[in-house]
RNA sequence: GCUCCCAUCGUCUAGAGGCCCAGGACACAGCCCUCUCAAGGCUGGUACGAGGGUUCGAAUCCCUCUGGGAGCGCCA
């Protein structure tokens, strides 16, 4: 019994992975898991330019660190591998030979300098810069000429000319594209390695994949493949093109916007539901409102929910996603934020305490300091508080004997202190901030040494 | 230069001719609750890019403009 669908994700692992490619990975596992399917991770290395295990270690980590999982990928295999393209070369060059017997494709011996010269004047005379076909139409002696030349050939693709090439897009709805518009493209290299565009394609047929999920950048791609796939004999997947994700200035969101980048989003301390949840709402509106788990997002998935136009990443929306991830997380998966910031052994505690009151790593870690290090100096608002407690509002603190909450409270209240006027000193004094967890909690954590130092240091600013 | 795509609150979006003087979510403001903040409850403000058509009637259809995105590689 074989599944219907299968989609992938085909990343290459230069530079980490942006907010707009976890966004695709994210969708094409959640159609194929929609559907019962199967997901593959592939990963494009090109044989020519071998990634480092570094890179793809750690995109392998980012899209697990999501929640995604694959079916056919690096550790996991499912019969349709290798999963790294650059262990495939064997199977690119069969499908080179057979389009190259079938008239497919030509030996192009253009080298960039001239490809370059022809764009430029192409360009010049305010005409699309695409390739002549000039080599399409060498013989045998010419051929023989420019090999007697020494020069290497690269392979092209000869497109069918004069047609319409059209495809039912998944998200776009109907494309046509004019062969002639296209030019014949490059699938071997002069240097022998297998270009993007055929081993992509390639790829894709040859591991069954059914639905090709990828981002609106390759449209112009598709009838490409699509052609070079049939002419292969296979049939070609569906196709699905997103909307690119555009940054803070409406400028498109590229690898060099460092702060989207999964790694930094990471390593501020968001967690994987809250950067889910945005990413399934971008340019889509399939899912309810409300927080999903990112295992219960597939039924919440539906292509034809995709908007059509670009879709902003806003930071406000990515941090209300996160409070609601952090409202529901274990308290063992923030424990990291305050290792090594609090006493041996109140990580946990600590955590638990805090997590209503903070969003990212860096609260975390000043929350540490407030708690168990030392405060800053009072604002101006700080002062009055403090002033209008009084000394006497801190003697009776210090002389309660105790700190606990209700030692602390039932002694304040001896001064007279109520409501307000008890509580924002009594915060003040031991936190250095008028805003925060309760106290309750917060003082069982701290150690009774600081909090009299904190009394005492309050007393002082008091009487100023 | 040429080709393609898109255009609703600050942001993500609902809306496929009358149900829309435009709905939801986030953000924002006010109130309630509360030891603070948050959470929760209630209330409120804010949008159909511009101009022309078509129609009894347009956010929805057509054209132009403007704005944004993508593509035109021996990059992926």
């Amino acid at each position: 019994m074989t599944s219907p669908l299968a989609s992938r994700f085909a990343p290459s692992p230069t530079g980490s992975l942006h907010l707009g490619n976890l966004r695709t990975a994210l969708y094409a596992w959640l159609v194929a898991r929609r559907a019962g399917g199967r997901f593959v991770l592939r990963i494009e290395d090109t044989d020519r330019m071998r990634s480092d295990e570094a890179k793809i270690a750690e995109l392998i980590e980012d899209l697990t660190w999501l929640g995604l999982d694959w079916d056919g990928g690096p550790g996991q295999d499912d019969g349709t591998g290798p999963y790294r393209q650059s262990e495939r070369a064997a199977s690119h060059e069969a499908a080179f030979g057979k389009l190259l017997a079938g008239g497919h494709a030509y030996p192009c011996y253009c080298t960039e300098e001239e490809l370059e010269a022809e764009r430029q004047s192409a360009l010049r005379q305010k005409r699309p810069p695409r390739y002549s076909g000039r080599c399409a139409v060498l013989d045998a002696a010419g051929r023989a000429a420019r090999e007697a030349e020494g020069r290497r050939a690269s392979l092209r693709f000869r497109l069918p000319p004069g047609q319409r090439l059209a495809w039912d897009d998944l998200v776009r709805g109907p494309q046509s594209f004019r062969s002639d518009d296209l030019g014949d493209f490059v699938i071997r290299r002069a240097d022998g390695s297998a270009a993007f565009l055929s081993s992509n394609a390639i790829d894709d047929a040859a591991m069954g994949i059914t639905l090709v999920l990828r981002g609106e950048d390759h449209v112009a791609n598709t009838p490409r493949q699509r052609v070079l796939i049939e002419a292969l004999g296979a049939t070609p997947p569906q196709y699905a093109h997103l909307p690119l994700l555009v940054g803070p200035q409406h400028a498109p969101l590229s690898k060099r916007d460092g702060a989207m980048s999964v790694r930094s989003l990471r390593e501020r301390g968001y967690l994987p539901g809250a950067v889910a949840n945005l990413l399934l709402r971008l340019g889509h509106s399939g899912a309810e409102d409300g927080y999903h788990e990112v295992a219960a997002m597939p039924a919440q998935f539906d292509l034809k929910a995709l908007g059509h136009a670009p879709a902003h990443v806003d930071e406000l929306q990515l941090n209300h996603w996160q409070h609601e991830a952090l409202l529901r997380c274990e308290d063992a998966a923030l424990v990291d934020w305050v290792r090594g910031k609090t006493p041996a052994g109140l990580e946990l505690a600590t955590v638990a305490t805090l997590r209503k009151n903070i969003l990212l790593k860096a609260d975390a870690e000043r929350w540490c300091g407030r708690l168990y290090g030392s405060l800053e100096d009072p604002d101006a608002e700080a002062r009055s508080v403090l002033a209008a407690a009084g000394p006497a509002f801190f003697d009776a603190l210090l002389a309660a004997g105790a700190c606990d909450y209700d030692a602390l409270v039932t002694a304040a209240k001896g001064t007279g202190a109520k409501g307000k006027g008890l509580f924002q000193p009594l915060r003040l004094a031991l936190t250095g901030t008028l805003e925060g967890p309760e106290l309750r909690p917060v003082l069982a954590l701290m150690p009774p040494e600081l909090i009299r130092t904190r009394f005492e240091r309050a007393r002082a600013l008091s009487t100023v």
